[in-house]
DNA sequence: CATTGTGAACACTTTCACAGCT
DNA sequence: AGCTGTGAAAGTGTTCACAATG
């Protein structure tokens, strides 16, 4: 979510709708799949399939990086692995600082697929001495003081905030000023940032309260939590709920 | 972002869509930052900022709930704090189990935002003998072997999946089969489950990626990557041959 | 009279269905 | 004959702008 862009590119043709790109590194794992088994082309149903959506939906995606299968044969594999990876920006080296080695920032510097795909952990930062100095899947963990410094020699245009939401803006404030223009925050945090700088958030506490949502309307089929209202009326007057025996008011 | 929701649930009114549900989470959370802070009644405006939307786009959520706010007033803290957690559904006690107890799961095991909405970590599952019987975020590691049984005595409806892709399928086969309806998933896989199982992703490679997309933009404003083509042309490459090429679907 | 609640307009996404190529 | 590529239709989500109202 939450990509700056808020005027059209207008740069003519270049639009790839922001839920294709989203779906590109779904396509590209499952086409690495195939070509490690040394499958030579897919159908785009087969290849949906393995990526979880539909073909339609594959291949209107597809054909907004032009046009890449050929017809009743289906799609080179290696080929199109190419173009997606250069389509991603997949094709050059993206150093990446991790801010906050905790468990989480952890996991991340261990995980395989992050430098399997052109991204490269240039270093893990932690403001806590007890951690700088140790090494972290095979990496020696840096102060937070260094921060800029780090960013600055590496050409860092991508930061991971792995911290507890207290310090997070700040250290995004920091990320952003030495010269980092795309954060992924794990904080459960809103972070503000100025215009051009792109910021992805991943929460996991919002996921399983969607889960949540979802279960228990499997579980109240029927008894869908009894049209239970206030235990604190709102200010004096009382208010009108959605459910109870109200007829149906949405529009069309 | 995979709900298994196909068809309409279509019990009148009960329509709530599905990108409102997913920004519940994010204004109860701003909610009760501002309740902690003992304020008592926020405007549209205000919370919208501390959510990160815009007032519109919240104000039509809500309207989705109920009139729960009062014109030239705003909404009552207390009170939205309550409807929105009800209609998530944590006002009741969500028993969860995480699988799979690397820096990944021991990260969420030790997340605080879990246990304080009605998330309670049931049981965390390994099957490395190394770990069960250690004890991580203060709660000792049982081994996988016990799934079943911790899923049925503790009536688990929600599975949390922190193991390497190689093993997920199984694990979300088992714990589907002791009864679990949704999983949240972090293994890079495209999990097949069967109808009435909701299944979210968390996938971190994914992300990146995504921010690369929108980095490589950044950068090369105008050198868009000058139309480049093919290392590899697009079908000069003979493709399968006529004899058995294998229809690679992932097994289920 | 500040602020909510919401139709109506607009924008984006998905799905359909089939023409067009190989 | 088989499968891609894509207009057009349908569905979903967002924003606008203002009437309703405490």
């Amino acid at each position: 979510m939450a990509t700056g862009r808020t005027h059209r590119p207008a740069t003519r043709s270049r639009g790839i709708p922001e839920a294709t790109v989203a779906r590109l590194p779904l396509y590209l794992r499952a086409l690495t799949a195939l070509s490690e088994r040394s499958v030579p082309t897919v159908s785009s149903e087969e290849l949906a399939t393995a990526a979880g959506v539909n073909s339609a939906k594959l291949r209107k995606d597809f054909s907004y990086l032009g046009s890449y299968g050929t017809r009743g044969v289906g799609y080179d594999v290696e080929y199109l692995v190419y173009q997606i990876s250069r389509e991603l920006g997949l094709t050059q080296d993206w150093p990446v600082v991790i801010v906050g080695v905790g468990n989480l920032g952890a996991a991340l510097a261990n995980y395989g697929g992050f430098a399997s795909r052109g991204f490269r952990v240039a270093a893990l930062l932690d403001q806590d001495p007890a951690l700088t100095g140790r090494t972290v899947a095979g990496m020696a963990v840096s102060h937070t003081d260094d921060l800029e410094r780090i960013v600055t020699e590496n050409g860092v245009s991508i930061g991971v905030i792995t911290i507890p939401a207290g310090g997070a803006q700040q250290v995004c404030d920091r990320l952003v000023a030495a010269g980092v223009t795309s954060i992924l925050n794990f904080a459960p945090t809103v972070l503000s940032v100025p215009e051009g700088v792109d910021v992805r958030k991943v929460d996991l506490s919002i996921e399983l309260q969607i889960l949540a949502f979802h279960e228990q309307r499997k579980a109240g089929e029927d008894a869908v939590t009894p049209a239970a209202d206030l235990p604190v009326p709102p200010h004096t007057t009382p208010r009108k709920g959605p459910d109870g025996d109200v007829p149906a008011v949405m529009p069309a």
